[in-house]
DNA sequence: TATTATTAGTTTGACATCTAATCAAAGGAG
DNA sequence: CTCCTTTGATTAGATGTCAAACTAATAATA
């Protein structure tokens, strides 16, 4: 480990980190959902209204091509709704279902366990422990 | 914003921290090579001898059908050697050769650069500003 | 010893993600 | 008005990752 850089190493262990997050948040979700749809609804249901896919993708800080996969998935399973944007010929307004409404809220509720559970852990009260874990690694 | 769990925003940050470094690390490596190909370079380099695939799995704490992906690219590339376990006959091990100590060499120059700018924002230096920004976002 | 359970590794199928290339529409410079 | 550049969205190809199913070999147990 001497020659390894310490930016190097924080980083890859917030990968880890990021990784392992990921996948038990997936495997609580209901049958089919990944945490990129997710979080696209969840955006929907917090902040309302409709937005663009090039507004989504900054939002969430990936590429347009990766938000038109995943809003093609979405659609195609009935969570949201693209329209051809009125406003400019190029563009696409995406809008939440009902049905997206009702699979979020799914969601929500088998994620919050989990999430408790991470709570009682005091993780998120206090940033040393986490952080401290990450550098002394 | 108000709905949603302060844990699962933490979380959600991290994930895209991971994810940008990332591909900003993959766009400075020489062609072709990823993180995970370099990891286990840098695993062999650093600490030496023969693993297991399953070792290595363990140790980067990913699934073993994704480590025998990773081990196929670079063994393709000619860059770590695979041999069947004398001692276990299910078993392989895993080496690194010459072209994989060179083009680990050659990621770890590539790479310098970033991190020490990293290492000039003082990253890693201290912990208290990563995480305050992460919890406060 | 024979059956059962565990472990090592692989294969398959799905998803997210990137880069690069492409197409269409909108804007700006001359 | 025309040409060039920018922007929105998509497609194609590559990689990493996981879960699940599978094979082969070892270990444990009856």
């Amino acid at each position: 480990m001497s020659t390894s850089s310490l930016q190097f190493r924080i980083l890859n262990e917030i990968g880890i980190i990021a990784q392992l997050s990921q996948t038990a948040f997936e495997r609580a979700m209901p049958s089919g959902m990944t945490l990129s749809q997710f979080t696209v609804l969840n955006h929907f249901v917090r902040l309302g209204g409709t937005r663009s896919p090039a507004e989504l993708a900054s939002a969430f800080q990936v590429t347009r091509a990766t938000m038109t996969n995943t809003l093609q998935r979405l659609e195609s399973k009935g969570f949201v709704a693209l329209a051809p944007d009125p406003e400019d010929g190029r563009g696409k307004r995406v809008s939440l279902t009902d049905a997206g409404r009702a699979m979020r809220d799914q969601c929500i509720a088998a994620l919050e366990p989990g999430l408790k559970r991470l709570a009682a852990m005091g993780f998120g009260e206090r940033s040393e422990p986490l952080l401290d874990g990450l550098v002394s690694l």
